[in-house]
RNA sequence: GCAGCCGUAGCUCAGUUGGACAGAGCAGCGGAUUUCUAAUCCGCCGGUCGCAGGUUCGAAUCCUGCCGGCUGCGCCA
């Protein structure tokens, strides 16, 4: 169904149209006082100096707006529309017509959610962990924004392509594998992810120590990137069990990245060359103190492409990326969730390939995120100062949760407790990390983000439950709330006109690529169904309200259940 | 040095892209419970939007300059 700003913002059009004879925007927007209205149309005062201009007379903002109104039909949209301040328009629905909308909405199974117009393909790339290293904080955010995206772009029937760029080819596989075969590790045994780690460092450290291990991890690196089948075997066993690590993190986080999302760096290895030398051709790359570079402007460095030892880089990568990605995949747009401090590179990366013609009609666009802090305000860390490593944060917020569980619901058994505390440990650490805007960094913090109270995983997970729970007392199916809805109470006003918004909200987070849009409209969402169920009974009103009443209340519970499912947390039917 | 990001209530964060007296949560204070899950709700207190100019009918938002903090910057990714 359509947004109700989308309605307005036809219906003010047409108005302005009417009234003065040439298209402009009515500048719709939520009122930021409920007291004014619901809807706002701020045009008038802009549009008056344009009247101005065009007729030659002056018209003050006032009798502008008046004018619109004169001319605006919103059928039986609005209650009432005025005229208040220097020039704003106040729209306030009428009860009737949000009934009957979320009546609409109530039959549909995408509760009203309109797909996008024209549906694209996009691809987003995210989350990128090393091979032979365990997933740690740093690599929490990138995993969940991205995902986060890619389920609310791909709701809104794009065609989304997940990509995961491994760190998986470069120069410390070389050392790695030439390490693993002179401890003459045999092709059968297993090492386990931490052992890799630990043989990884022992290796640098080997590197760095002894010319002689130094050439040899060189040349490892050349037989490797020449396809020679032994080098290459060790390589996919480092993969393969760096992979047992990763995926079963993706699945406890509820990340639906699977291996077939897999394109790591090794992928684009036979298309680098190429890049290069189309580059080179097309006069965009130059020779530069034995490299190949690439200048952009505004940027005093290179990108280098090709390093003075015919070695390439992950700039390479990213534009072979680029290239695979838009004249393969076809994709039209481009989402790139990567920490802030890439945002150089990517910038370019992305000048490169539009000026080598690689992104004609493709949108490049860089959704970058800030650190993760501790309480000091410094990069989260251990108490010993090591990185924080993904397993173990996830591992204390569920033993957390399952604490709070415990003392909260100590009656239920511990398999069930146990598994609410996953959702609800898991969840909050996802939901204090969407719920801010990515841009900034952020201080992590397990109270507060495990807290009842305020705008947390477990406040909006409860509000769910709650809803549940009126449903199994009243032993019903929640298929059979059909009806009329009666809209009385100003709580059930309030929670009704939210309701109407989140097909608003999708879009906006479509474009702006922000999840935390979602998590401010669920926390209001949340806001508002608990100030209803406090003053509006469901279960014990009159046959007529008590339908109507849990209409609303399923309705915020599908709502609340697709937020948090596109968000990708968890919602258990009991707390 | 060059480039980018940031500075909003004691704390953690919003601010719909230039609109009405700057909003939430937490903390603090005060209320509500024979409840449908009180893991809740209601109220109060709290801000020179880093500072100074400028543009505009109108600025937390745009421009300039300072102050303070973070980040990146040729052969790692």
């Amino acid at each position: 169904m359509t947004n109700t700003i989308t309605l307005l913002d036809a219906a003010f059009r047409q108005a302005i149209a009417g009234a003065f004879g040439f298209d402009a925007d009515p500048l719709i927007g939520l009122s930021q006082n409920e007291a004014f209205g619901d809807y706002q149309s701020n045009a008038a005062m802009g549009l008056s100096r344009q009247v101005a201009e065009k007729t030659g007379q002056k018209t003050n903002p006032r009798a502008v707006a008046e004018k619109i109104i004169a001319q605006l039909n919103l059928g039986d949209m609005a209650e009432q529309v005025s005229i208040a301040g220097p020039g704003f328009i106040n729209v306030r629905l009428s009860p009737a017509w949000l009934a009957g909308q979320l009546s609409a909405r109530s039959a549909d199974d995408r509760i009203g959610i309109e797909p996008a117009d024209h549906p694209r393909t996009v691809v987003v790339d995210y989350s990128g962990p090393n091979i032979a290293k365990q997933m740690h904080v740093g690599h929490l955010r990138s995993t969940i924004i991205g995902d986060c995206l890619a389920r609310v772009i791909e709701f809104q029937q794009n065609h989304v392509i997940r990509q995961n760029h491994l760190g998986d080819w470069g120069t410390q596989f070389g050392m790695l594998i030439a390490y693993l075969r002179s401890q003459s590790h045999d092709a059968d045994s297993q090492q386990n992810i931490a052992d890799l780690e630990e043989f990884y460092r022992q290796a640098k450290k080997r590197f760095d120590e002894q010319p002689a291990f130094a050439e040899e991890a060189r040349n490892t690196v050349v037989q490797l990137q020449a396809g020679q089948s032994e080098e290459l075997a060790a390589w996919r066993r480092i993969v393969d069990e760096t992979r047992r690590h990763y995926q079963p993190i993706y699945e406890r986080l509820g990340v639906s990245l699977k291996p077939e999302h897999e394109r790591g760096e090794s992928f684009y290895n036979p298309m680098l060359q190429q890049v290069v030398e189309d580059l080179l051709n097309q006069g965009i790359a130059v020779r530069s103190e034995g490299a190949i570079v690439v200048f952009t402007e505004g940027f005093e460095n290179p990108l280098i492409i090709q390093k003075s030892d015919g070695g390439y880089l992950y700039g390479t990568t990213d534009l072979a990326a680029i290239r695979y990605r838009t004249q393969k995949l076809g994709a039209a747009r481009i989402i790139y969730t990567h920490d802030s401090r890439q945002s150089q590179h990517f910038a370019q990366v992305f000048a490169t390939a539009t000026k080598a013609g690689w992104a004609n009609g493709v949108s490049l666009e860089y959704a970058p995120f800030g650190t993760m802090l501790g309480a000091d305000g410094k990069p989260f860390k251990t108490r010993s100062g090591d990185t924080v490593k993904l397993k173990d944060l996830l591992d204390e917020a569920e033993e957390r949760a399952f604490d709070l569980v415990s003392q909260k619901n100590p009656d239920l058994d511990e398999p069930h407790r146990r598994q609410i505390a996953r959702a609800i440990g898991i969840g909050a650490v996802k939901y204090s990390d969407l719920s801010k805007d990515r841009t900034s960094d952020y201080v992590f913090n397990w109270d507060k983000m495990l807290s009842l109270d305020g705008n947390t995983a477990p406040y909006l997970q409860y509000v769910y439950a709650r809803i549940k729970s009126i449903f199994r007392k009243a032993g019903q199916q929640t298929s059979s709330t059909a009806g009329r809805l009666q809209l009385d109470a100003p709580q059930e006003q309030a929670l009704a006109k939210h309701l109407l918004r989140i097909g608003e909200i999708i879009e906006s987070i479509t474009r702006e690529l922000k999840p935390h849009l979602l998590c401010m409209y669920l926390y209001d969402l949340a806001v508002r169904f608990s100030s209803f169920y406090e003053n509006c009974p469901v279960l014990q009103s009159e046959p007529e309200v008590r339908q109507s009443r849990l209409a609303l209340c399923d309705l915020t519970a599908r709502t609340m259940a697709l937020g948090l499912d596109l968000l990708g947390i968890d919602h258990p039917e009991q707390m």
